[in-house]
RNA sequence: GCGGAAGUAGCUCAGUCGGUAGAGCAUCAGCCUUCCAAGCUGAGGGUCGCGGGUUCGAACCUCGUCUUCCGCUCCA
């Protein structure tokens, strides 16, 4: 079975038993967004509590907010949203690449860059000790043509950026006789606008509508409510503001089930410190989000750190972590060092002052921010593919098992009558109603206890109990674990007890 | 967005030459009563992704479209 089929089978599974399914199905789907089934809905539930937990509950200076998905829309301006989201796109017809148009423009004055450093080299090898670079670039003929080629082309390019004049830039880069470095030929289709920010209007159509973009990421809801976190709060820095919700990016592909969705959601928490400090911060998170992650026991293996190099305009360091996803290791969270970019934009940009005054060092100062942003959906698809798998037993026999971390599994515990009748059921029902208000409990009388197994196996159940003819006598049940099939005989009113401590938060965030 | 492949029951897939839509598993009801899926009896479930066209007749041929997968491309 290699990683692809693998990936495929998981993907059939995770619809067949209600995880997850994609979105408008009946009415052919609608790509790259996914519905979240029963099973999903609580997995992804848990997951969410297990997050808010670490972060909110565990650490007394961090606190949690929801804030709206749609924003101002100079928020986007000052981010750089507006303008980094924004790429005119063109394709060559031969080698059906695509480009940005202005991408294009600007390897192309590169290459005229390249020219004038040429003849200039070449006039300080001729003139030696006596070489005059201001003067030679000013009367060399070759270097004059060239500069002022590039000043027409950056004049003009800029003028139709500014203007979002597509049709000319197009003329531009037709002007400029620029070739596709693939097919090197100059058939190019029309350029386009891809705005990887969704749109829609705010009040009445007919009145001045505003445009208002849905949030492609949820870290600015929380920029601009520092000040109200921090002064209602009481916050002294350094502290923290953490949000779990949905941002949506119209990406130009999105493909790998859930791994790259149109609408997703984010669990994100900007850390607040004193400049100067957010390099020690920075490798704190780095490490305390790692451990978070190996908490959940999927294999310390699937992890890695990946350090960017090429920074972000916001940042001066950044990673991510990396887990090994069925098609190889991938972005599950990034932990960025935002500097006061955000803060200092949004204080340009409203005219508000976003300072914070420090009562330790008497000084105002704009604080630098740590971000950690974890992607929830991504880590709906890294429980899952971690915990897929098909197994062959002793027997001979093959089943499917989800080993989901217990904390998280859908479904704590599945009670089983062994026959369904003689009072079993009854019984049963009974056990259900005194758990069911501790544990997502499901009953299931239908067909052999193995299959009934086999099904609780195969979402992630970690606990099964069956109740036989013996019960009604010693008060004493089955309890069956999903992972090692072992069976143990123990009383009823001990169950509560046994399950709880191994789906409870606390075991496992000890870990961390 | 481009190129290639695919789309038939909840899942995995057959479907001959263009001639009334099939299997296994799953689901449901009943019987059986068994601690790791396979017993017996019966039932439900499909506008063959969607929309045109050709044809007496289309799951099958043709065009378009949507979706998925693979490869490009893009990626704060």
């Amino acid at each position: 079975m290699t990683p692809d089929e693998l990936f495929k089978n998981l993907i059939a599974h995770a619809k067949e038993y209600g995880f997850i399914f994609q979105s408008s199905e009946i009415y052919d789907g609608l790509s790259a967004v996914y519905d979240y089934g029963q099973m999903g809905a609580e997995l992804k539930n848990n997951i969410k509590n297990y997050w808010w937990s670490a972060m909110v509950r565990l650490n007394e200076n961090i606190v949690g907010i929801d804030s709206a998905i749609f924003m101002h829309p100079r928020i986007w301006e000052a981010s750089g949203h507006v303008g980094a989201f924004n790429d005119p796109l063109i394709d060559n017809k031969d080698s059906k690449k695509r480009y940005r148009a202005d991408v294009l423009l600007e390897d192309h004055l590169a290459k005229i860059e390249e020219k004038i450093t040429k003849e200039v080299e070449k006039g300080r090898k001729k003139f030696g000790e006596a070489f005059d670079e201001k003067q030679f670039r000013e009367t060399n003929p070759n270097v004059v043509r060239n500069a002022q080629k590039a000043a027409e082309i950056t004049r003009r390019m800029n003028e139709a950026l500014n203007a979002s004049d597509l049709t000319a830039l197009r003329q531009l880069i037709i002007d400029c006789e620029i070739v596709c470095p693939v097919s090197g030929s100059r058939n190019w289709t029309e350029v386009r606008q891809f705005n990887l920010m969704f749109s829609t209007q705010m009040g009445s159509v007919s009145e001045d509508a505003n445009v208002i973009y849905l949030r492609p990421e949820t870290a600015q809801g929380i920029f601009v409510n520092f000040l109200n976190v921090q002064k209602t709060g009481r916050m002294k820095i350094p502290f923290g503001i953490a949000q779990i919700g949905k941002a949506f990016r119209n990406e130009i592909v999105a493909r790998q089930f859930i791994f790259r969705m149109r609408e997703f959601e984010q669990m994100e928490m900007q850390f607040f410190v004193r400049p100067g400090d957010e390099m020690r911060w920075y490798e704190h998170w780095k490490d305390m989000r790692l451990r978070w992650h190996k908490s959940l026991g999927l294999g310390d293996g699937k992890y890695r750190y990946h350090n960017h190099e090429k920074l972000a305009h916001y940042a001066n360091a950044a990673a991510d972590i990396e887990f090994e996803f069925p098609f190889g290791f991938k972005e599950l969270e990034g932990i960025h060092s935002r500097t006061d970019f955000d803060l200092g934009r949004h204080q340009e940009f409203s005219g508000r002052k976003q300072q914070y005054f420090d009562p330790e060092t008497n000084e105002s100062y704009i604080p630098y921010v740590v971000e950690t942003s974890i992607g929830l959906d991504r880590t709906v698809l890294a429980v899952l593919s971690a915990a897929y798998h098909e197994e062959k037993l002793a027997d001979g026999e093959e089943r499917v098992v989800m080993r989901i971390p217990a904390v998280l599994a859908p479904v704590k515990l599945a009670v089983l009558p062994l026959v369904k009748k003689d009072g079993l059921p009854e019984k049963a029902r009974e056990i259900m109603n005194s758990l069911k208000f501790d544990f997502n409990c499901q009953y299931d009388e239908k067909d052999s206890i193995g299959k009934r197994y086999r099904r609780q196996d195969a979402i992630g159940t970690p606990y099964c109990i069956t109740i036989d003819h013996q019960t009604l006598e010693d008060n004493c049940v089955t309890i069956r674990d999903r992972d090692t099939m072992q069976q143990n005989r123990v009383a009823i009113d001990k169950l509560r007890g046994i399950i709880d401590e191994q789906v409870n938060l606390r075991k496992w965030l000890e870990r961390i």
